[in-house]
RNA sequence: UGGGCUGGCCGGGCGACCGCGGCGCACCUCCGGGUGCGACGAGGAAGGUCCGGGCUCCACAGGGCAGGGUGGUGGGUAACACCCACCCGGGGUGACCCGCGGGACAGUGCCACAGAAAACAGACCGCCUCCCGGCUCCGGCCGGGCGGCAAGGGUGAAACGGUGGUGCAAGAGACCACCAGCGACCCGGGCGACCGGGUCGGCUCGGUAAACCCCACCCGGAGCAAGGUCAAGAAGUCGUGGGUCCGCCCGCGAUGCGUGCACGUUCGAGGGCUGCCCGCCCGAGUGCACGGGUAGACCGCUGGAGGGCGUCGGCAACGGCGCUCGUAGAUGGAUGGUCGCCCCCCGACGCCCCGCGAGGGGCCCGGGGACAGAACCCGGCCUACAGGCCAGCCCGUCCG
RNA sequence: GGUGGGUUGGCCGAGAGGCGAGGCAACGGACUGCAAAUCCGUCUACACGGGUUCAAAUCCCGUACCCACCU
């Protein structure tokens, strides 16, 4: 699971970077990254978004359980401050817990080039 | 041995590692917290939110009307729309199952279409006596009229008791027998709903109250986002200047919610969480519309009408007593990930065993294991659900 | 978590126990040189499952889905 320090609990955090960070998406998932520049310490923190369109509790409560969990390992590749938001789409419910990973991995390493390469 | 009915129960098991949640203990701390160890950590429905209660606030929870609910009887219970037993009606060969199951002589309404007629009787076709006219093959036939009748026809969900007879011009509960149904009384049984039997009566009196309604009983309202404690007085708006990637950003000033309308400070607005009246209480600002904003910590927060065993009372639901167990409390919301062995189900290449055979069993391999995730707590109801276990009973078949 | 409300053709929407309006859209036809507009016609529905009633979109119970509200 994710250590508590890393997680993502304010409504204007998520709102920030979904509307300004960058975006990359796959078939299960749409992650969203935003650094705020320098100013602040905190450390990296993610957020999970599951709507009532991915399916019952019961699904819901798992895609975010594995969310989570593999997030963990991502947490050391994310620069100091960063805010990540990954949003879960219906095809996630029916997903994986290997092919989850491997959609997140993928479009995490994307939005991370991207953000990168333009140092701005 | 085949099929079925009812009740109760389980809802994968054991183990390893990495994580998460609150708790306990120890240590460290820059007092924000951190580290280590330990036991514990979703359900029978946690679900839908359809009822009932606890709890909290609204006055001490008041009165009347309105409104809502329940609806065979007797019990159980904190309470219920739930449960148990019984009664009545219906279904089944049976075990057993199903029923919102008070009142239609208190009153009102409705019963489309069809049909002559739809609720109180009435008469379309029709049947019969008599009279008049016409025809006649003298048997009658046709048309009209004064009356009598309701058996037969057809419509409909429903047509004013059923069958047989007496009777009559034809008929009719007009009368008779039996049957069904209604009412009154009596006897017996049962706490009661009601059941069994008998006598008499008039001969019968439609359905609908999940239509209004009447009767009996019950219900004050809101809900843990209830409610309480403590911090913070910020988020915002308007004006103005500047910047900009045209999304916004920065500085200064004003306000501390803003604007508009209405009513009012004891001659009292308004409020006290559905409406009206009364009564009581609070009361200096309040109501409405538009715009703006909806944020932090802690308490409430888990020990209860609780579970198990024994015993006694009771047909049972359940209750009394004794012993015993006590182990979820999150708040972007804790159970996830990986793996091993076993169990159950499905598939199939191959191999082995049993059998003349149809086939059965085993090993290896692959896939799968339902419905579903606590949010103040209980008692029910309803709904979803792979597979399985236990007990009792019914019907059929075979053998003895 | 709690509290209310809704579901009628492809879309919007009346209906309050016996017949389900109307409008837009679609399709066909008429008109036109071709279209538009107009006119005529056609098609398609009571969310689902039970119950009450002779009869249910309507009344009652349950289920599914959708919407709004809470400070």
């Amino acid at each position: 699971m994710l250590p508590p320090a890393h997680r993502l609990v304010d409504a204007d955090s998520f709102r920030v970077a979904a509307r300004a960070g960058e975006r990359a998406g796959s078939r299960t998932l749409v992650v969203h990254l935003w650094t705020p520049g320098e100013g602040s310490d905190d450390p990296p923190r993610v957020g999970f978004v599951v709507s009532k369109a991915v399916g019952d509790a019961v699904t819901r409560n798992r895609v975010k359980r594995r969310l989570r969990h593999l997030a963990r390992e991502h947490v050391p590749s994310l620069p100091g401050s960063a805010v990540l938001v990954v949003r879960a789409l219906p095809a996630a419910a029916g997903a994986s817990y290997d092919a989850l990973g491997a959609d997140l991995g993928h479009a995490l390493r994307r939005v991370l080039a991207r953000t990168t390469a333009v140092p701005a």
